[in-house]
DNA sequence: AGTCGTTACGATGCCCGTAAGGATA
DNA sequence: TATCCTTACGGGCATCGTAACGACT
């Protein structure tokens, strides 16, 4: 069994069976695949593609099998290159961040800024997208980390750390009879219409929970995936606003009021994460300290070799997060 | 990169960095091995191994790094050929048990009697150890399944079914007065004193818990690792027994008496573990329900699917597991 | 002096690429 | 007929094994 022959099913599967095309795609023959794939098989004494004639059809039950194991075969490779290359080329390499709109517009900016000054010669990639989409781009490999408040605990071979606390706000326009409530609650809010994050984004589920407990069913008029969106239509008095207090800019949102809502609800809190397994570069472990000043090197590699998540969560019990 | 590369470097290793004997094991030729060694950390630009001179003194950091992953790809490698074993030669293989004395002695041999029936071919391998060994073993990809009560939980990346519920009883003498009540209850075996199972045995931890609910501390003057042990130095007067029910056999144990417990005692619950990711051949499924008849081979796949163990501990909450 | 890893060299065998053949849509 | 995979063949290169060399214990 060679790697290459791994290479060649592994493509051949990604080029719809279409051989010349993955040929083509590597810079090699043609025949070369065809004959690498059936010694493989020869040598497994298995069919991995099934053929009608001199046509690659369909991929044998056992084919899927070998071709997904044959990938992790081929991430792993991947992963050596990678360790390699940090020791000739520390600060070189590619960085792919999944996060949320909330995180890449509130909380991140800073952070990339020194990265990018830092390390010049990384190329930085983010992605955005929903909590699930990010958790599955980390699991996947896609994504080196996942930056995000839901969703994460999704996937058990994601490693999760906390990186901060952050409670919400009430946003409303300056006249709205809230304004004049010295301390207000649940009741009271529960009055008004609400215009607040998606189901599944955000730590929408705190919001859910704090209504439920208080009895009373939240009357959600409009729900978005970010904090501008959701700015824009208290804005125009659609309802009252339920955001991430880091969303509400004083300096630019003077149209609008934030009441500081911590009483009210649960606070929430941001995770790094990211696979398990996987190999960090120091630029990585650099980005997380800058993330989050108590996730040092020295506590993420400790967290790395915890067995469970449990016991990481119990490594960052006794931790007081910063709160943002 | 070549396969081959990296199971030198592993074998290597293996072999306290002495490359003539790993030459010999490997039946091929010292240079050969030194060569490619050489090759790979040209091509990958880092040392894997720290030489004084012409001997190989230890492995750089690199080394490490890079050889933990390669162990990984030959795992995988490994991998296919099983997947491929199993088209080719679906009732021949190896199957390695990991568990603990209890279940060998007692819950194991009917399946094992079983399989080894219906599989004549599979070499069968039973390793008996604690519960932390077993759970590792199974972890490390030494065992095909850990079989145990206690401490699989500590793993993450080993995925775990239910297999059946059962009870313990407490075993006295014949004479013993407990004899003479109706109903016991934690206050009054806490009088006397008890002969039980090591602490992360078998259960133990429910004992403790009972105990310390009831408010006692439990008189444990002897523990130990299987039911055999305890019931002899039950029969020697040295204190009641608390034990898995099914250790006590009405038919060999005609000296003692046993008191179910089950109203003292929570049940527990023991369970089968292996490892997440890993191509489970046919008649490990077949082995997997005859253990435990609910534990369908469509069950099981589905359980490897799920993204978290609490998903799978969702799949078996509505499900009533055999009592022992 | 013995053990061990490196270098040198020659032969085998594998992999690749070109060219031709045959099957399917 | 056009596309696509298979078979056949020849050149190049990598791997392997033997043998000799140099270094450390």
């Amino acid at each position: 069994m060679k790697l290459q022959q791994l290479r060649y099913i592994v493509e051949v599967m990604n080029h719809n069976l279409n051989v010349s095309a993955t040929a083509e795609s590597l810079f090699t023959s043609q025949p070369g695949i065809s004959k690498q794939i059936r010694m493989l098989e020869d040598e497994l004494g298995v069919q991995i593609f099934g053929r009608t004639g001199k046509h690659l059809t369909h991929v044998t039950t056992a084919g899927k099998d070998i071709i997904s194991v044959a990938q992790h075969v081929l991430d792993n490779v991947q992963s050596i290159k990678t360790v390699a290359a940090e020791y000739t080329l520390p600060d070189q390499g590619k960085l792919n961040i999944a996060t949320t709109h909330t995180q890449a517009r509130y909380a991140l900016p800073s952070v990339i800024e020194r990265f990018i000054q830092r390390y010049p010669k990384v190329s930085l990639h983010m992605h955005q997208g929903s909590p699930e989409q990010i958790s599955e781009a980390a699991a996947k490999g896609r994504a080196d980390f996942a930056i995000a408040t839901e969703a994460l605990h999704l996937y058990h071979d994601l490693i999760m750390l906390p990186c901060y606390h952050w409670n919400r706000s009430i946003v409303v326009p300056k006249s709205h009879p809230l304004t004049q409530l010295s301390k207000i609650s649940v009741d009271e809010i529960a009055e008004f219409p609400l215009v607040t994050y998606v189901h599944g984004f955000t730590g929408r589920s705190e919001l859910d929970k704090a209504f439920a407990e208080a009895g009373h069913e939240p009357k959600i008029v409009f729900t978005a995936t970010d904090a501008d969106v959701i700015k824009t239509y208290v804005r125009m008095g659609l309802g009252i606003g339920v955001l991430a207090s880091m969303a509400y800019d004083p300096k630019v949102d003077t149209d609008l009021v934030a009441i500081p809502a911590e009483h009210l609800f649960a606070h929430s809190t941001t995770k790094i994460g990211f696979r398990r397994g996987t190999f960090l570069r120091t630029y990585m472990y650099d980005f997380i300290e800058n993330f989050a000043s108590h996730l040092t090197r020295e506590q993420v590699q400790k967290a790395t070799e915890m067995k469970t998540q449990d016991e990481i969560d119990k490594l960052f019990v006794n931790c007081s997060l910063p709160m943002r």
